[in-house]
DNA sequence: AGCCAGGCTACCG
DNA sequence: CGGTAGCATGGC
């Protein structure tokens, strides 16, 4: 989605727009999806996955991840229901390429008990917040990806090529990030729906524009993103 | 061989 | 509060 530059955050968001174009954002390994449709999840099992790929992914890539939902999808066991009765250590040897599958196994069977009381019904952030595991970035991923709520979501490239352009000094906070990017944008978006597909493209493309400068130090090395204040 | 990956908790002062 | 060790595998 294009939308007008008129503020940094939006000439940021341009920028990357133009260079690496539409993300689309989280890949499935149940149904597969299309690069310029917004209307995912598709089904509850797509929302589940999308809410495991979220813990799954925790300081880890998302080929680590896609190994291990492929592991539990070759078992029947990409379901709540399914992890639930499967024996922990079948779990823990499923995902153990995501890496840290000790801690990982006892997240995912903690958020089930939650996800399952919830009977359908969206989270609050709060309520995410308090589940063991699910930290701010988690919470407003599955926010943002799984239940389309316009929730910005900060991660660690984000606050790293923001403190690189200048835009805030080191040992910025996550809250004063995301209230940052998300003011930005809703002075020019009011539409929802608009906001939430924007936030979800927003941090596909930093995600993709990170990943090619600043991995490695020094950080920022062929950014060319200098545009900023 | 060492550093990094789409973090979070627990425990420290 | 803020800071940090520990968690673990895989890729380059």
């Amino acid at each position: 989605m294009r939308i007008l530059a008129s503020n940094l955050v939006f000439r940021l968001y341009e920028s990357l727009y133009e260079t690496y174009g539409a993300q689309g954002w989280w890949p499935f390994i149940k149904g597969g999806y299309h690069l310029g449709e917004y209307d995912y999840p598709k089904s509850e099992a797509q929302l589940f996955e999308i809410c495991l790929g979220v813990i799954l992914t925790q300081n880890t890539t998302f080929t680590s991840v896609v190994k291990s939902l492929h592991n539990l999808n070759d078992m029947g066991c990409l379901t709540s229901s399914a992890i639930k009765t499967m024996p922990l250590d079948a779990l823990k040897s499923a995902i153990r390429p995501s890496g840290y599958f000790n801690q990982k196994a006892s997240y995912i069977l903690e958020f089930i008990t939650f996800f399952e009381k919830l009977n359908g019904r969206a989270p609050t952030r709060d309520e995410l917040l308090h589940v063991r595991g699910i930290g701010e970035e988690s919470a407003d991923s599955i926010l943002l990806y799984a239940y389309n709520r316009a929730e910005f979501v900060v991660d660690a490239y984000t606050k790293r090529m923001l403190i690189h352009l200048g835009v805030f000094g080191e040992g910025v906070k996550y809250r004063e990030v995301k209230d940052f990017m998300q003011s930005q944008i809703k002075k020019e978006i009011a539409d929802e729906k608009e906001l939430v597909i924007i936030y979800q493209e927003f941090h596909a493309l930093i995600v993709a524009h990170a990943k090619k400068h600043y991995s490695k130090k020094p950080y920022g090395v062929g950014c060319f993103l200098d545009i900023i204040p």
